[in-house]
DNA sequence: CGGCATCCGTCATGATACTG
DNA sequence: CAGTATCATGACGGATGCCG
């Protein structure tokens, strides 16, 4: 394959690596279509600092090496972009990553951007496994899908109408809980976290996120 | 910490991560560091296309950040850089973005640099263990020490005098072996492989890299 | 010669504006 | 909304110089 910008020319397999997913945003942009489908928008508001000029770049690139398609969206609202099966074996790379960097989150600096998305990716990464129950998250009005299976998370960044239990909560409620260890019961009596659903299922799935990867 | 160059200003662990080795270079350098301590001609012998000037930089940058440190060299021949245990635990970052890249790695293209340090690191990610053996390798010259253990095998870039087994090939009777299956009797016959050592030994390495992570 | 620092040209990236 | 076009800047590649 010809590859386009510049590359290491090593015959080693980080090397090649880099190659496609070593610029910068890139590996970002691989996290953000972790949890699903994504549209250039949805891009444009994860990544903040990332131009429109360089987002098309990027895009095209990867679709040219193979590691995102473009998909129609189901609910037929136009186009968007998903990760291939090469582009979704990247997930050991982006969790191991993040699990090295997730030792420098202490709390959000002044100038950081905070995002549910990278949470949902950090619960992904540290699920252990042992649950059946599907839930909708919602963090500052953005809805994740939480699907707890048996050995594996699975995370959609969207809406649904099917869930066992369904929790609202804003993303400072979302960190005392998953970043800090606060207990789901007190945020709901401190009315950060709105339950719908019964408390069996919220027992569920807050014992499923006790004992950690 | 205040960072030096850019950041992505993100709460995510994944960014965090970025913003200390996202930078060109600097993983490969990592990848260098595996397997021991190494000088500053060393980095410049290993990445090619890699200036002075900027490896001076990122050098200061890794050491700033404390995934680096200098080190005095065992045979008093002046300093060197080691990893840290902040940057050792960089190990399986490099390990999965190797693994996913390796599905590239064919063969050396014309532009490539081929150099045994990555096919090191690769024999080091998918050894299985169960083996007991201390082994020094030499591939074109450049002497590699393979401590096989139970669960783990050391690689470090140098020589040594202690050793149940010789073995001295080039790069491209390394690559006939590891990358593509030939059978070590076949590479001897052919002379393409120098062994010093009993052949008990012989079998034991072969045999080690026979089932693989 | 190993270990850098400096200078300069080029290219990747960031900022902004514009278009279908 | 989903890009493209244009320009400015800073990161990087290449050469060279300095110093023990």
């Amino acid at each position: 394959m010809e590859r386009s910008g510049r590359c290491y020319h090593q015959f080693c397999g980080l090397a090649r690596a880099l190659d496609r997913v070593g610029e910068r945003w890139t590996l970002l942009m691989v996290r953000e279509l972790l949890l699903g489908p994504r549209r250039y928008k949805d891009f444009m508001a994860a990544l903040p600092g990332l131009t429109s000029n360089l987002l098309a770049k990027r895009l095209k690139q990867l679709e040219a090496d193979g590691i995102l398609e473009r998909v129609a969206l189901e609910d037929g609202s136009g186009e968007a972009y998903a990760l291939s099966e090469l582009g979704a074996a990247l997930e050991p790379v982006v969790m191991e990553l993040g699990r090295w960097g997730s030792q420098f989150l202490t709390a959000p600096g002044p100038d950081d951007h905070v995002d549910p998305g990278p949470a949902m990716v950090s619960m992904k990464r540290r699920y252990k496994g042992g649950a059946a129950l599907r839930v909708q998250l919602e963090v500052d009005g953005r809805p994740f899908v939480l699907g707890l299976e048996e050995d594996y998370l699975r995370v959609e960044g969207r809406r649904t109408d099917v869930a066992d239990l369904r929790l609202r909560t804003s993303f400072a409620g979302l960190r005392k809980w998953w970043f800090m260890g606060a207990r789901a019961r007190d945020l709901i009596a401190a009315g950060e976290l709105e339950l719908e659903g019964e408390r069996r299922d919220l027992r569920s799935f807050v014992r499923a996120f006790e004992r950690l990867a």
